[in-house]
DNA sequence: TTGAAAGCGCTAACAT
DNA sequence: ATGTTAGCGCTTTCAA
């Protein structure tokens, strides 16, 4: 700025002026000023700009677990799209369902000032966000909730949606109802095995422990998980699937030995209604969800100090066949 | 940092000392600071510290269509994981095919002092990103090259793999051979269907242009493209889709109709393997592309001066199926 | 309409 | 082992 300042002959301050169309330069100058611009190829710094200003970064940091998974990727989206119509860039890292990594990526996140963050949590005590709450961060949680501190966080009703697919299963006659779910330290994967439990036992059932794999958090983990279930000398007659990958794993074994035990998945995802046997999901909007939450960051940046909201998304039950399948 | 300076009883520089581990300062005294660091809640200044070092921002931009693309979204994923091991952020946005939105996004990046570009371009003009690169900055360009600048590019081998698809649908016996493809102002679009038209020539059957479709970019427009060629009085036995999007389009299109025509996709899926008919597709590794871009990225960034690389990643033909059903 | 000086939070270079 | 000073590139404040 100062060689633009240098080659246009003039101040620094009147080069600040025509950059951030603060009026009050005579066209002519700013003629100049401009030139000087493109001869020299200048461009702002940003950082040296926020460092005065005092204000921050115009950046909003948004940590999840993996883009390359759709559910991450539609919130990523919708996080962006709200972003983009503020003026806010997003800096997006992923955790990898690490807590220390989770931990990392907030503190860069905050040292490069970003206003605010979007976290899908991988773990369970966010109380070392404590100190930049108080400094004013404004942080929403997303999909899971924070643990020892008070924030915003937006989820979906998981409870509901296992309860809406294990009724679906019993009411189409199954009684030996298997369950293909995350790891439990995992919020979700809890509440959907609770609501999966719950209505098993108000169905005078009870839980098979047998029937139950909690861990696979990968397609390949799930198809194997699954394929044991199906293995088992009295296997189950429908699987109810935690979330996308648990689905898509089941769904595979199921296929690849040929059972022809029910399946309602948790998460819809792409072609679920075009394969051999269209699959019946749990559905939501992750993508609803992004908007949510990044809409809510923003109105907490503009000064909006309501105490912190937690909101539960609805869920509701798509058939498409294979929860429909008979035991 | 003169707060906690002035808590502990030390000066401003003792404190940058212990936040930065550089070393000669006594354990008491380092004791001391990090307490008021605690007390305080100090979270460094990146940005401050950015610019008294002179050094760039720490944080690569990445500007690709959309995210929840799972084409981008594994794009963005290898990026991440190298800038991630490099010990760079990643800031990205989406530019939803918009020339002028990459510009801005381009722009503002550079604003914010981001250390290097990751680009799947939109526009056929990058010339505005001279100055910049005049200045340093490091620009890798993925998928489609950019225009009127000379810059290190990755594509992959869009010709062949077209090619690939249409003379195995010719083998296979196909003669009216359809191709429904992105829009034609896309690059990849271009050389797929340069590929798949200098195989019906070299065919002899030469090209119908009744049977080429170039334009749809969702999977509604894809589909509705499909329909009509399968409208046709005289309709295609085969279609060769140009894009993962297209691809879903056609399928669904064959299938809404009962048609049996035969399919191959560019871009491999998830799930493609386990639909009714499992789908022929010509596959390559976006993750590969992205790994790769970002690490020559950051062998520019770490002073590798070579002239400028256009890199071809290979791609192979899957059978599944759907692309060797006969006429 | 224009400019000079001070300072954002930090670190490099040089004291002590 | 610790402190002082200057300055990164910009904007704010005040003066001309």
């Amino acid at each position: 700025m100062r060689d633009v300042a240098k080659a246009a002959a003039v101040s620094l301050k009147t080069v600040s002026r025509v950059v951030n169309d603060e009026g009050g330069v005579r066209p002519e100058t700013a003629a100049r000023v401009h030139e000087a611009i493109v001869t020299l190829g200048f461009r702002r710094n940003d950082m040296a700009r926020v460092l005065r200003q005092g204000r921050s970064s115009g950046t909003l940091g948004l940590v999840i677990e993996d883009v390359a998974n759709p559910f991450y990727s539609d919130i990523t989206r919708a996080v962006e799209r709200v972003a983009r119509s503020r003026g806010y860039l997003v800096i997006a890292g992923s955790s990898d369902e690490d807590p220390e990594r989770e931990r990392d990526l907030v503190r860069t996140l905050c040292e490069r000032r970003v206003e605010g963050l979007l976290i899908v949590p991988a773990g369970d005590d966010h109380r070392f966000l404590l100190p930049d709450l108080h400094v004013g961060m404004a942080v929403v949680f997303m999909d899971r909730p924070p643990g020892g501190i008070q924030a915003d966080t937006i989820l979906i009703d998981n409870v509901d949606g296992a309860r809406q697919a294990t009724e679906h299963l019993l009411a189409h006659g199954h009684r030996r109802i298997g369950m293909v779910g995350d790891l439990p330290r995992i919020f979700t994967a809890v509440e959907r095995h609770q609501g999966y439990a719950e209505t098993m036992k108000d169905a005078g059932i009870g839980v098979d422990e047998q029937l139950i794999k909690l861990g696979p958090h990968d397609v390949a983990a799930a198809e194997t998980a699954s394929r044991e279930l199906l293995g088992l000398s009295d296997p189950p007659t429908a699987i109810f699937a935690g979330n996308n990958r648990n689905t898509i794993g089941a769904l595979r074994a199921i296929q690849a030995t040929g059972s022809r035990a029910a399946l309602i998945g948790f998460d819809d995802f792409e072609l679920a209604d075009m394969l051999a046997t269209p699959v019946s999901v749990v559905t939501h909007s992750p993508a609803k969800m992004g908007r949510q939450a990044a809409e809510l960051l923003c109105r907490r940046l503009a000064g909006d100090k309501a105490p912190p909201q937690r909101i539960r998304l609805p869920v509701s039950l798509v058939p498409r066949g294979s929860g429909e399948v008979p035991p």
